[in-house]
DNA sequence: TTGTACGCGTTATCAC
DNA sequence: GTGATAACGCGTACAA
């Protein structure tokens, strides 16, 4: 069932049917009523492969994303996803992993599908050193980038960035404001996001202040970031005498495995020890109390993304980065 | 930069071109190696969408899922899209919401998009009435379908599901026979799956000569499942002076739920009150003692869709439906 | 307002 | 082995 045999059980010509099909202008009321009627009785769906050739589109997003397991990015998905079909796109998804190779070939992949733009989820897409990024400038050149978390100045890449290096600056700052002297922090990642947050720890207490002290640092690898695994951890921590009296992370599953630390250890939250989280997820109100968490508005960053993307689409201009601003969500585990 | 190109600066045919591209038959070795030199220095990528409308096909799998943001599915995602990748296709991603209406279309859409086939994620896109399922049915006389924890005959559907009954029935049995007596059942979902798990629950407190209590079975919908709503509502439960021992649930969020209302109302776990999760996820590891919980294998039941769909594909028969057993975790929430 | 004819970039079927 | 050439199904100038 295609154009040629509607256009004939209708009487008219493709021309006409393919007018009808694409809402398009001067058609007669008449004849475009006979059409759809045809249409719709024999079920017809034009050939999107065949479409796609003519239009060299099929309307499509790439989504990639480092991990979709992640709940955070799982999240993301669900987002970027509902708010691209609400507005014609479909979306190919591609789960990487971190392994440089493995993003520079999803990225390949998804380009060579022609999609009509990408989105990139998380600073892990970018590289410290430019000559890393090269991959991500020739992909620019072909289809519209628009990056989730992370800052990357080029033509044809947009970033939309929730700003992680005053979230943490302040929410140090409220920590220490509150009495606290020695804050713990946790964190899982390296890559420029996960370095923000570190950075506005540090000025966080210097603010204040406060010097940067190497041992009340800590770095969770991926396979590290469980609770139990956290728990242990401070507990051995606290074990070879290391006074502190909060933790700030950059997860909330690390700051679950603080609270489960201080109910082992007996020590009352937050009288004894503060704690705060990130991402404002599910997690945080797994614990008793529940957990204070930076709230980085995800849903609104990936609406953001969506709707840059789709500006970029259609020939508007979009802005080049859009920052917002993470809100400090207070709960019981802070003064 | 086409096929043409390709052919002229190499001084063969597009016919030739087209073999050396799908590594068809007799092509002189010479032939080969020139041709590919040229495609390499022009760094020719062929057409995706001429190429599917060629072969009828883009190498694309529909996944439709109720909601990525459910951390459950987000991993049965990314376990689907690695296997689907790693074998050469790429996923195309659907969350539909519940609503009837958006499962249909979301079927609809993925179908005119020329989807290879589909793998429909849980037992959401099952109705209780035939004919409620007629949409499937004729899916499924375009592309093949696999439904993950699903169970649905029908010709082109293929099934992958973990026995929930058996294992509720097994959580319940175990419970019981570790001296529990009152349990309570909490469960979000009223699905097909949903109610095998309450039926495996019914059938346990039957195996050991108990009545079904109604009063010790209570639902959540969506948005009541968060663990401060649990917490509450067995707070309200036991203040109205029900008696229970232990708590067996559909998902670990709710059985999270529990352990928080454990503490909070100073009932020691398990010593006073028993806690069985689903799911085995992250959320079990969240509490003190961790939850004992149901692993149901999702990761293996997703490869199972996987490699079931690859067989269906390559015109191999497949098993109609495939059934995993799920496998008890005991941690420190049970005697 | 409607129809004709061509292009989109491949794959596949023939001949040679 | 290799090369013309016809599909594949649709969009769209251009013509009528």
């Amino acid at each position: 069932m295609n154009i040629y045999d509607i256009s004939e059980k209708a009487g008219v010509s493709i021309a006409t049917v393919s007018r009808v099909l694409n809402g398009s202008s001067r058609v007669s009321p008449k004849t475009r009523e006979h059409v759809l009627a045809v249409m719709a009785e024999q079920g017809y769906v034009p050939n999107a492969f065949a479409r796609g050739l003519g239009l060299k589109s099929m309307k499509t997003i790439g989504l990639l994303c480092p991990n979709a397991g992640d709940p955070y990015l799982a999240l993301a998905i669900t987002y970027l996803e509902r708010a691209f079909r609400a507005n014609g796109y479909d979306c190919l998804l591609s789960c990487t992993g971190k392994a440089r190779s493995d993003r520079v070939k999803g990225v390949e992949l998804l380009l060579s599908k022609l999609v009509d733009g990408m989105v990139l989820m998380g600073s892990t897409f970018l590289e410290a050193n430019e000559s890393g990024n090269k991959y991500l400038q020739n992909a620019a050149k072909r289809v519209p980038l628009v990056m989730l978390n992370a800052a990357y100045a080029c033509e044809n890449v947009y970033c939309v960035v929730c700003d992680d290096y005053r979230a943490t600056m302040e929410a140090t700052q409220s920590l220490l404001d509150s009495g606290r002297k020695n804050i713990l922090y946790l964190y899982h990642s390296r890559n420029a996001s996960g370095q923000k947050k570190l950075a506005g720890y540090q000025a966080g207490l210097q603010s204040r202040g406060l010097p940067i002290r190497d041992d009340l640092i800590h770095f969770f690898a991926e396979d590290k970031m469980s609770v139990p695994a956290v728990r242990d951890f401070l507990l051995s921590l606290a074990h070879q005498g290391l006074t502190f009296d909060a933790v700030l992370s950059s997860e909330d599953i690390l700051s679950v495995g603080a609270a489960k630390y201080a109910r082992v250890s007996r020590r009352s939250v937050p009288e004894s020890l503060s704690i705060i989280g990130y991402n404002n997820s599910s997690f945080a109100l797994c614990c008793e109390p529940e957990l204070t968490s930076v709230d980085n508005k995800l849903e609104v960053l990936c609406n953001a993304c969506v709707s840059t993307m789709l500006s970029v689409l259609s020939g508007k201009d979009a802005p080049q980065k859009t920052v917002y601003h993470a809100e400090l969500v207070k709960r019981g585990s802070t003064l």
